[in-house]
RNA sequence: GUCCCCAUCGUCUAGCUGGCCCAGGACAACGCCCUUUCACGGCGUCGACAGGGGUUCAAAUCCCCUUGGGGACGCCA
């Protein structure tokens, strides 16, 4: 039996961190497994869904890697089918038509939780043996006694007395079938063999069970993961501060960092903390799965992204940090140049607006380069500047302009004068890189090349 | 209120078929080293088995209770 799992969100808003994990977490099973994974727009509150939030979701999924199986299944199109299937549960006897008011639903509700009950429906038109007809609903003839029991990949036993569930509609007085119904019709044409999804739907799950043991159906194995809660510890929802993975990408984040990251709330192997998604592929096997909720840690993935950053080449970050040198106005004309560049920042940056930021700053021809203040009032000393005219001239001199005769030129230059290395980097960086921090200087001019280099120090000399 | 789930350092976690754990790793914090600066890196410090009962020769690991946290109770998904 081949794999199969499905990532069912909502269009109603963008895909944020938590559906990203629970996505990541199905891609990655079906994946190990060779299996299939396939999405699924659950589409039916028309109130509240959107277009484009279904294609801001499904960008976000392209953009982490995640792709799915075929086209995407959208829930407001198959409504024949749902309808069908409710047909065959009122023909069986597992369903009825409901004429009760959904206030006089509430009324119910209330009196039972006043009670200290659950709050539920007493099934009061199970016996009329009504048709269809205006303002009335479809509701699932649920058992009165027993228990559900499903086995959880990742909270193991797990049982509830039917006596807590109530018939539930199943086809709104509109026409439209319900969240659960649709859920489990789907879950069965599709073929789903793993429901992964958020610890959310525990709840939800004896009530589909009771709907495929209605419809005489095979069931598939549950997995419910754990939430992701704030840094505060509370819940992360989409109207709770949860960003939008947009939003990652907008501030630089790999989407392979944000995938290792996400996924490692709640999971691990052993002791590793950086994948690829090759690696993740390889041991995602469903278990090891966390049963706690865990809380998002900023920090964290931001450390998870420089590792990732730091693991690529220049050449494959390159056209990753483009688009975000042309958005701070720094294009990059020459590929050559940036190559060069790179290295030098992969250790010193943690996201691609960083790095781009940082890359700027030695882009930049002479004439554009951004002077620190207090470190040129510092380090530019009348000192300082001698040591940087003599300096220039010994480079532009050089026949060669690599590292390490950069670095030998600047060497000599001490050792000639009797001088503390100490006693001219400061002064020469500051003339080259305007400010006080950043890349070795012999790197950095061997980086930008010898004319550029000589045209700083000239410019920082006639400051 | 009712039901379900969860509970190891501030955070993510290893460990949970009991002894190798007076609990390991990572982020953060702090200190030292490396060093032309800023980083990277290396080394180290701080820091947890929620509490109480059992079971056992032995419990972070098994059971119960308490407490705490989360989730769900819709003609939302």
């Amino acid at each position: 039996m081949t794999v199969v799992t499905r990532f069912a969100p909502s269009p109603t808003g963008h895909l944020h961190i938590g559906g990203a994990r629970t996505a990541a977490f199905c891609w990655l099973f079906a994946r190990h497994f060779g299996g299939k994974f396939l999405l699924r727009i659950e589409d039916t509150d028309l109130e509240r869904s959107r277009q484009e939030y279904t294609d801001s979701i499904l960008a976000s999924m392209i953009w982490l890697g995640l792709e799915c199986e075929g086209e995407p299944l959208y829930q407001t199109k198959r409504f024949d089918v749902y309808n069908e299937y409710i047909d065959r549960l009122l023909a069986s006897g597992n369903a009825y038509w409901c004429e009760c008011s959904p206030e006089k639903v509430e009324a119910m509700r209330e009196k039972a939780r006043a009670e200290g009950g659950k709050p539920r429906y007493d099934g009061c038109c199970r016996q009329k043996g009504l048709g269809a007809g205006p303002g009335r609903v479809v509701r699932l003839a649920a058992p009165a006694t027993g228990r559900v029991v499903f086995e959880d990949m990742v909270k193991g036993h797990v049982a509830f007395d039917v006596a807590e569930l109530d018939d539930m509609v199943l086809r709104r007085s509109d026409g439209a079938p319900t969240y659960n119904l649709a859920v489990v019709v789907d879950d069965i044409t599709m073929n789903v063999t793993h429901v992964m999804r958020g610890d959310d739907h525990v709840n939800n799950t004896p009530k589909q069970i009771l709907l495929y043991e209605a419809l005489d159906a095979a069931q598939p194995k549950f997995a419910h993961v754990p939430m992701i809660l704030g840094p505060d510890r509370q819940k992360l929802s989409k109207r709770h501060g949860a960003k939008a993975v947009i939003e990652y990408e907008e501030d630089g984040l790999l989407p392979e960092a944000l995938v290792n990251y996400l996924v490692r709330l709640g999971w691990s192997h052993g002791d590793q903390e950086i994948f690829t998604m090759e690696e993740l592929v390889q041991f995602f096997d469903g278990t090891s799965l966390n049963s706690s909720a865990a809380a998002f840690d900023p920090e964290k993935l931001l450390w998870i992204n420089a590792q990732h950053l730091r693991a690529l080449s220049a050449e494959a970050l390159l056209p990753r940090v483009k688009p975000f040198l042309e958005r701070i106005e720094a294009p990059c004309a020459d590929d050559a140049l940036a190559l060069r560049v790179i290295p030098l920042f992969q250790p010193r940056t943690s996201t691609l607006v960083e790095l781009a930021e940082a890359m700027k700053g030695l882009l930049l021809p002479a004439a554009e380069v951004a002077y620190d203040a207090a470190a040129v009032a510092k380090s530019l000393t009348p000192e300082g500047r001698e040591h940087v005219r003599v300096l220039k001239e010994r480079f532009a001199g050089l026949a060669s302009f690599d590292k390490d005769a950069v670095h030998h030129a600047l060497h000599s230059y001490v050792e000639d004068n009797g001088l503390k290395f100490k006693a001219v980097a400061p002064a020469l960086r500051v003339a080259l890189l305007g400010s006080g921090g950043g890349p070795d200087l012999a790197e950095a001019m061997a980086a930008i090349g010898q004319e550029v280099s000589v045209a700083r120090l000239e410019k920082a000399l006639s400051l």
